[in-house]
DNA sequence: TATGAATGAGTCTTCATTCAT
DNA sequence: TATGAATGAAGACTCATTCAT
């Protein structure tokens, strides 16, 4: 008998392995040789547990989304409401190693998904998902009293992903200017400010508090 | 006595052609034999006016935002306040074929500059630009008296940039659900609310419009 | 206490297999990992019986040569002269699954003989005995007094080989043309021409009826 | 301006450089680095000339037939009926190095379109055009009054091209044993035989001249 | 006996770049 | 000024083979 090995173990590996190349490289450097050579492993083994390229590429994307709701599940376990969009929000954004991950790899399929049709199910999917996970907050928070008894959860929940998505990208590409002490406190006033009932942002008059 | 030939015209030709390829095909499509084949030069003609591929690909990204610049300028033209800043919010938006490649474009180099340093100063600056002009829209509305008087400039244009880039990044992406007419409302409301002087976004509790 | 197995059984398995991956999908499709899934075996286990492709190769080849002749055997047993070398052609023709997938096979080992002296012996050989069967076939038809006494049966026998490796090539490649119902009349027409003891093909005056 | 090159004159020379590697040593060996390395270019230059390998190995396709028909019509220039037959069949008969080169591959391609019905049109063209310049030889010969009246000429030929292709075969695979002098004398007898109105093959009464 | 993990050579292809003309 | 000929490196992928278990 062989080597016992556990494929699925080694193919998360790999793609593990896979989407550190990406985040740090990008994905044209997620080359089989390179994958190979920070895995240590031959370049034919690649192949030997995946179909072909993309499906490590694939599968790459799959390990980065798991890993992402496995962390905001852990952070969110036991909270509701505002506290649960709260910890939600500070997942999401880029003040971990592994959330930067995520949003680089992120970035990289965005703009392949918007020049290919093909691609934009996944995200688009993606998207509606955490979209649904903040109206899950906000219901129910409404439910706890903790908003305004007139506020549109979708609607809400819609421009909060909108800022989200924005103030990571920004993030992540002037990281000196928008660094995690303002990510942090643009998670802080939008809670704040959705309590105060008003908006999934922050209130231009009081907002000074971000500079 | 040779041909004589306006470099600058012919740069700028070339820059143009590889960036509609940046924004039909993606960057790596943008090679050097697909844009002779689409300028209708040689190969050679190209690194005859540039020195690299590189240097194509920056100019082409020049190219790019010159004419958002030349397109924004042009939009705003005799508008002040809150006018000039829905005229712009509507001109960054991806309503036309121009804007919207200009964000395919745009989210392709964000991704890159997510991953090298060397890239973020550059958009940086760019980022920086547009939050000033929206400072400066919004400088005016308060001139004007159309916003509330204790409004915090600086800190409701970096809010309303943030909004907008994640606005406009989910509508390339999921530009089905995220159509021009949801890109438009947002724009009239944001406008709206700021003459409300609330903030740079939606009322939850008034956003039913939206849907 | 090792696992009984019948090594020539399992080797016999193996190689027939072989061939008839190299008869539908040609002889480059004759991969170890072919082979491997479609005996249902491990890829090791095929060299575990083999020295080396070549030696699975050689073996498929041995094994098609071996089905043939119990074929013919069985095809011509009890037959003798004419009768004989009647079902002698009928059974080396293209008119059969089997047959056909020994001429796809005969075809590409032609086509490496040809490249490669070193391969002629054993296709030069093949050749040989077949002649020589049909010698054997003419030979009794000639002690039966079924053909002219005068006929020159080695000679006889290698044109025989001649036109109907000739006709089988063709129904090969052109088997819309070169069909079962015209294979079929040819063998008859060879046999009726023999047995007018004119030669070992038909008479263009009266060839009429194949058309 | 570049080094002029006559880009027709270039593919047929490399062209005529694969099919020689076909020839000689197969067509799995005709990889863009043998041609390259002997034609003397760099792999890269192969792309240069040809969209693909497969093209490579088409255009070396098409200039062996057309090589071959070249020869077949200077062969046959001037000769009617019969005489223009017996040139035409020593033309097409492995006895050059030329014609050898041919069937080497002809063989090839033959066993390739055994096995894939996509490829047997065109060999069943070639086939079908091989015929007809036979018919149209001894419909020549049947004018001048070389053959019996009630020839079929169509039949005829059609029994022609499988005796001639099955002596071919035969000559390629035991050259030893049906080297170019038996190739000679079967040619005389086909065109013996049906000057003597018998058939387009040898008499088995007379047959001994070819032992 | 049997498995399949692992390797590395070889395949086609694409591409940026250099340079002679 | 302009062309495109030519090169070589790097990409994904396939495969026979070796070998530890």
């Amino acid at each position: 008998m062989p080597k016992i090995v556990d494929h699925d173990q080694r193919r998360e590996f790999i793609a593990r392995v896979c989407s550190e190349i990406i985040a740090e490289q990008g994905l044209e450097q997620a080359t089989i040789r390179e994958i190979a050579a920070r895995t240590g492993f031959s370049k034919g083994i690649i192949e030997h547990y995946f179909d072909d390229k993309d499906h490590v590429i694939d599968m790459a994307l799959a390990w980065v989304n798991a890993r992402y709701e496995r962390r905001e599940r852990r952070a969110t376990a036991g909270l509701h409401g505002l506290d649960a969009l709260r910890a939600r929000l500070c997942c999401v954004m880029p003040l971990t190693r592994s959330a930067t991950q995520d949003w680089k790899i992120r970035l990289r399929f965005w703009s392949l998904a918007a020049i290919d049709a093909d691609l934009q199910g996944a995200q688009s999917e993606r998207l509606k998902a955490t979209r649904e996970r903040f109206e899950h907050d906000i219901g129910e928070a409404l439910a706890l009293g903790e908003v305004h008894a007139n506020i549109d959860i979708v609607t809400t929940a819609n421009l909060l992903t909108h800022f989200i998505s924005g103030v990571c990208c920004h993030a992540l590409i002037a990281p000196a200017f928008y660094n995690k002490r303002y990510l942090k406190a643009v998670a802080e006033e939008v809670v704040a400010d959705l309590r105060a009932c008003r908006g999934p942002t922050l209130s231009p008059v009081k907002a000074v508090a971000l500079r």
